[in-house]
DNA sequence: CCGAATACGAAACTGATGTTGCGTAATTCT
DNA sequence: AGAATTACGCAACATCAGTTTCGTATTCGG
């Protein structure tokens, strides 16, 4: 059960995270340096790769480890959950967005774990997971607020969920248009009520 | 106004977009490799870095160049007109998605796209500056179909809009979900016709 | 025709990610 | 105690993006 060899240095991974996360929060993705994290965190370059076999998957577990995962909310108001999450997704958005010290519009950090994503399967497949994760119980919490009667019985949950947390990310990744609660509570408002004139 | 010294071979710039557009579709944008690009085009390194100052520059012209961008139709029925663009919408990130040869959850080189625009400045303004126009173009669409009488008075045209792209970007590029003529249907059923039970 | 301005090619160079090989240290199993 | 196994540090290396330098070619303005 316990491993055979040398038994790796914990304290390692802690002083890397910390020092790339300073690194990546100050300067971005393109300041995060291999090397200098090495340099200052006093191992050589390969103990860095034994852990995390890419930039890209060390910049990952630094994020993720600042995301902490949010639990939800659940107050029986379908209208006042749904923007409590929105709100909750679109601050960790924010965060990622500021790394870098970067202007407004630009997707910031967001936009490379992006793009690591689509680069190397195993961080694609894992944030698939969290991704599915998350939208479990945003379906969840449409499902209930269905059973209870305060959505329509043949309300498409998926499509709802997507709606709302696409629009966040379209406009953190995409269009670069801000993204907060007051935004969270017109994209609720606008997808609830449906924009047909009454019938 | 001609410009004074010895003017560009334009055949270059030709002959280099189509070596790289059908590198990066066949080995996706990792296997784009600028010294190849120049070689097989039989140009010196420096001619491709004077035209496209990086390799995201050069990445973003290939890929510009083979999404003609849509022209907008309307039917005067709001729902068709929707589906119709998202469709568009659809059809041009598949395209990107497909390159690389990629299995099918990936975002393939839309995703690298995200962060070439994250990571420059001048192609996250230039980015911008379309989905800005393309915007337009759909809370143009949504507008007139409220004068039409439609949809709603007091609809919110841009999160609208932002719910409807958004979630093909969403699936795209984050959860990796497939997005097809199908899916654009539902989400404009959704998105118009709303999901609270009625009152 | 001559000079300024720009494009092109060739080669060397810089800096960063990621790899490889080897000697040494720490831990476990027998 | 000794062998197997794994971690670590060090240094060299390969690869690729991007830069610099310099000599040559092409065009325009005067």
């Amino acid at each position: 059960m316990t491993p055979r060899g040398r038994p790796r240095d914990t304290e390692v991974d802690e002083r890397v995270l910390r020092i790339a996360a300073a690194l990546i929060f100050e300067r971005g993705y393109a300041g995060l340096s291999i090397d200098e994290v090495a340099e200052q965190a006093g191992v050589a370059k390969t103990t860095l790769y034994r852990r995390w076999p890419t930039k890209d998957h060390l910049a990952v577990a630094v994020v993720a480890r600042l995301q902490a995962d949010h639990e939800i909310t659940e107050t029986g108001d379908i209208r006042a959950d749904l923007v409590d999450n929105l709100d909750k997704i679109a601050a960790a958005l924010n965060r990622m967005r500021a790394a870098g010290g970067r202007e407004s519009p630009s997707a910031g950090v967001a936009g490379e774990l992006v793009a690591a994503a689509a680069r190397h399967e195993d961080i694609g497949r894992l944030a698939r997971e969290q991704y599915a994760a998350r939208n479990a119980l945003g379906l969840a919490l449409i499902e209930r607020a269905r059973v209870r009667g305060e959505l329509r019985a043949d309300v498409d949950a998926e499509a709802l969920f997507d709606q709302l947390a696409g629009a966040l990310y379209y406009r953190v990744l995409i269009t670069g248009a801000p993204v907060d609660r007051a935004y969270a509570e017109r994209l609720v408002a606008s997808a609830l009520e449906g924009s047909l004139a009454c019938q």
